[in-house]
DNA sequence: TTGAGATAACTTGCATACACTCAACCCATC
DNA sequence: GATGGGTTGAGTGTATGCAAGTTATCTCAA
């Protein structure tokens, strides 16, 4: 929708959507526009219009007259999302196991063996989350399709700002590898029936390990926020 | 986002939405805030409002400075479209073979037998093409998930104002009453797999069917105006 | 002390005014 | 006749003021 030539009420979405995405807004949090404004020295109406925007993208609720919140998924929610999201995800990967180019299967692979060089070496556990989210993305964008490719990413993002506690689970990071490997594993046999299971089953175990976290860590609901479970679970 | 005590953006959003949806908004028709303004006897401000509502919802394309549009689909994003729905049809209706309650099997079926009366009785075609759209609406929500509920359903909303033109196709009503058949049967014998195989290759099927209606009747730009369609070849 | 009703403070929704952008047009220049 | 730079007008982006609705506080009776 908007490209070079950011207006105003881009810049905001944009900071919102990086405190959202960054856990510095958290689920539940209250977006007053009058606070917002003075605080990006901008008017009322570009921070409307921000908000609008992330309300229909489903990143904050707002309803007539009452201030907008960020977006609060209850488990039931979020359970739905990872289902959803592993369809998605399943879908595209079946396309992608035709579709891929060898440049594009290099590329994959070579992602995949810098994590697994990175799980061995015990190195940072940040850099592994990054491949792995680059690795679910080059998987999706195989596809070649945009309008699936968009609305799957759209939905990855939205339990983003949850799925970065799932790494913290024990054990949970060579089973992501092992998963991945025969993901790999398909995609290069060109089943693409077999990838899409993988990939469903994959993802679904993901958000079956994230609301099991939450659910044992969870003591009140300021565990909810990503700040705070990041400062009590370092990684 | 809204329910109850609608706000006067929400009243244009809906109106604007109809129109795109009925016709009279064809795309690539240009939004112009003040005329709308006036039009609704409002101001510019829930205009405004109402068409960023529209452009997030990919409903409208917008560029900042420049003129909302009515999106234009060209055919390949439309190709692409229909095969990213086809895939999330597919996905939601391998999840309702199992979750579907009787009580919905058996209304779909109901709704599914309505359609094949009509077709008998060279019924109402604006009545067979709602009973199509409420057997895809029964499939996909038999999933019960109200996520991918509402992106396949969101999918299936930016191809509307151009879907209508199917059903002029000789011998497609028919098809596609087999192609209603086949899954039924998918779902009653409890083949998730074949039931989804059954509407990923019938949904693909129509926006085929569809890109070629419009590609054989495509001699100037008017033609892709729906209204000038229905006029064209009245059903 | 507690709870219901009134009232004050705050926040959102909308209208209006103005600034800025962009495209088309015009006219001078080559 | 083609080209380029200013000009103008239509249209969008933003600021601000006000009305209406919501939330918090206070008051007073039970």
């Amino acid at each position: 929708m908007t490209d070079r030539d950011l207006t105003q009420a881009d810049t905001v979405r944009l900071a919102i959507e990086r405190e959202i995405f960054g856990g510095q807004l958290a689920p539940g949090d209250a977006l007053e526009e009058g606070r917002l404004a003075s605080r990006f020295g901008v008017s009322r109406t570009p921070v409307r219009e921000a908000i609008t925007q992330l309300a229909q993208a489903g990143l904050i609720t707002k309803r007539a007259h009452k201030r907008a919140v960020v977006a609060q998924l209850d488990p039931g929610t979020m359970l739905e999302l990872f289902e959803a999201l592993a369809e998605l995800e399943g879908a595209a990967v079946f396309l992608s196991t035709s579709r891929m180019s060898e440049a594009e299967k290099r590329e994959l692979k070579d992602i995949h063996e810098a994590a697994a060089k990175n799980l061995r070496s015990d190195g940072d556990p940040n850099e592994y989350a990054d491949l792995g989210f680059a690795f679910h993305q080059r998987l999706v964008r195989g596809c070649h399709n945009t309008a699936l490719i968009d609305t799957t990413e759209w939905l990855a993002l939205r339990v983003l700002p949850y799925r970065r506690f799932q790494a913290v689970a024990p054990g949970r990071l060579q089973r992501n590898q092992t998963d991945h490997d025969a993901i790999i594993s398909a995609i290069f046999a060109g089943d693409a029936e077999a990838a899409r299971e993988e990939i469903r089953r994959h993802t679904l175990e993901q958000g079956d390990a994230l609301m099991r976290f939450i659910a044992l860590n969870k003591t009140s609901h300021a565990d909810f926020h990503p700040n705070g479970l990041i400062k009590e679970q370092p990684l």
